[in-house]
DNA sequence: TTGATAGTGTGATGTGAATCATAGTTCATT
DNA sequence: AATGAACTATGATTCACATCACACTATCAA
């Protein structure tokens, strides 16, 4: 397993594009909490944190792509959100003092740095900006897990994986040609996503291409026809 | 319609059992909080507030049940969550700033506080008791919504529902005869908490009667057999 | 008290999607 | 380049649950 070199900075210092609510804070409050920051590499398909582990520090993306899903009582995996650069993981259990809620596995080679539950703890007393920022991002979060609840529980599978598409490019963006979705996941995973087995998943796309909405270019896909595609998932807000 | 006079006093003189977030205020920060405070009445089956509206303060139910719901693309109510006496509704679109994710109904006779959405929001900084507070909550109820999603995207129909008369038990408790589940709720609701139709829900609770691990009363459902419905329920948590 | 409305209950029928089985293909690692 | 593992693909079969259709019952307002 090579380890690629990247150079990490201070957070105060991270230039990453992105938009997490780290990145908002102020210098100062960026300085105090990086301090004794660690960084850590992933490999793709490694497990950053486990869904039932104490929960220790807080994790921010510094690049790469990171699934966040929790296991049935039958095993099967429920993907229910995603993460990418600049966002930040295990804050919920640091906040509740709970142990991790899902299982954060790297989809992609990711750097993540790890910052400490002490100082992050003490930023939320004492930065109003950072504490309301998390309210808001709970609130997203929640606002999300409850659109993926009515929508698993009342559409169609077709409609389902064809609004997993539409989430991925929304997460995710394009790739530069601008239509290719910019993260590669396996029919299982879609699966995953909409709550569906691998082989609906495999004959629903299959479908989806065939009516060109889509193209499939191995783990590629490619969105032909955005607007039937929305149609095809019933997203009318 | 006749309207149930009751003496609603201050926050800080509200005697009301029960431990919702705002109960554990200071008594400052209550008195402060209920300045100009209001208050409803709403009959069974009322709305208090709609989803997609825009939200102006928040409510604290002093008495009653309510239920939280969001309505699918193709029009069906998906019940989300559930509050009862001295649970706040509402503070996720105020802190946000959004209009109100969910439906809030009275699923019987309420007795509702309303109080400064500015008031409110000034206690959230001036108050880091609440706002810690805020935060578990919230992410309390996206734990709960996480684990709906999963219930509901592999569980059966007869796990899902009995997990659903599970879930009224622990939310709303027994009644005085200690296992008559505290909320009448119609089978077309407990579709609705289950993800499944009012037939299918019918159908299923006289299975469970049959197989002796409730009884129907009419409305009221009785526990018989606590230990088989949670095995039922396939909960192993 | 009555009529209307909402809720409960049951049977018959259809179907979307899971499951099972099997094979080809791509990918990673030595 | 080779070998095993993971992933993709496709057909056949089954079944849980939705849907449709109808009847009965409780509830509530006038």
């Amino acid at each position: 397993m090579k380890r690629s070199i990247v150079d990490i900075p201070s957070c105060s210092e991270c230039d990453v594009e992105g938009n997490g609510i780290l990145c908002a804070l102020s210098h100062e409050s960026k300085d105090f909490l990086s301090e004794r920051k660690g960084d850590n590499f992933y490999k793709k398909g490694q497990t950053i944190f486990y869904e039932g582990n104490h929960a220790n520090g807080l994790f921010c993306i510094y690049d790469g792509k990171v699934k966040l899903s929790k296991l049935g009582d039958d095993g099967k995996e429920q993907i229910v959100r995603f993460a990418k650069t600049s966002d930040i993981l295990g804050y919920r259990s640091l906040l509740s003092d709970e142990p991790y809620h899902a299982t954060a596995t790297a989809m992609e080679d990711c750097h993540v740095c790890l910052l400490s539950k002490d100082k992050f703890m003490q930023l939320m007393e004492k930065d109003p900006k950072l504490s309301l920022s998390v309210v808001q991002l709970l609130s997203k979060d929640l606002r999300g897990a409850e659109q993926l609840l009515i929508d698993i529980a009342q559409k169609s599978v077709k409609e389902r994986i064809s609004e997993a598409l539409l989430l991925l490019k929304n997460t995710f963006g394009y790739l530069e040609d601008g239509k290719t979705i910019g993260a590669s996941m396996t029919r299982s995973e879609i699966a995953d996503i909409a709550g569906t087995t691998t082989e609906t998943t495999i004959r629903t796309l299959a479908q989806l291409s065939k009516d060109g909405l889509i193209e499939l270019k191995g783990k590629k896909i490619v969105i032909k026809d955005f607007p039937r595609l929305v149609s095809e998932a019933s997203i009318y807000d």
